[in-house]
DNA sequence: TACGTGATCACG
DNA sequence: GTGATCACGTAA
């Protein structure tokens, strides 16, 4: 079942971005549905230097100052969209990307929009998975349970041990702020 | 390790 | 207006 919104709102960023780890984003573009567990993201808070919102609001991140719930999509390295969830209330510019998924539905469709024959890692950076699920800028500020894009609760939940925990990465302009152990990861099963 | 790529933002 | 910069990916 869908995530109810007010799981969004809470108030711990890196509370939300562990337990987005194990739940399903979907999104249904031009009636093709594409959907993928979550299997990394990254925390970023209004209060740190890593974050987009640190300087206050612009044009761009404007989104991520409203409630938590919607969509934060931005165009990275004149290249690639990246995709965000904004979490928190009015105000607190939270948000949390999208970092990796494992591929479930519509396959066919990714490879197709990603214009390659190999499944393998096919969602395995932020800028690839938002190229496979057919994700743009166009759903900037999209509301999470509606019939586009939404995230979903197949009740897996990650216990401590199974959540790896490390730096951000690409963030080095943020200085101190850059060691914070904010990106978390599914642990690797065996 | 190096660089393409174009929107964005802080200047003025 | 303009220039530096960038929450990446890929090739080498």
């Amino acid at each position: 079942m869908k995530v109810d919104q007010s799981f969004f709102l809470h108030r711990n960023v890196t509370t939300v971005a562990k337990q987005l780890l194990g739940k399903i984003l979907v999104t249904k573009i031009g009636r093709k549905i594409t959907a993928g567990v979550i299997v990394e993201t990254e925390a970023y808070s209004h209060r740190e230097k890593g974050s987009h919102a640190f300087k206050g609001m612009t044009k761009r991140n404007e989104v991520m100052f409203g409630d938590g719930g919607v969509a934060y999509v931005y165009l990275c390295y004149g290249v690639h969209e990246m995709f965000n969830i904004v979490t928190n209330k009015k105000s607190k510019a939270d948000a949390v990307l999208i970092r990796a998924l494992e591929p479930l539905n519509g396959i066919e469709m990714m490879l197709e929009r990603v214009k390659t024959t190999s499944p393998k890692r096919i969602t395995s950076g932020p800028g690839k998975l938002a190229k496979a699920m057919g994700i743009d800028r166009k759903l900037n500020g999209k509301k999470l349970d509606g019939d586009i894009i939404w995230i979903e609760d197949h009740g897996i939940k990650l216990k401590p041990s199974e959540i790896v925990k490390d730096a951000r990465v690409g963030i080095d302009y943020a200085g101190e702020d850059a060691l914070l152990p904010w990106r978390f990861k599914k642990a690797v099963s065996r």
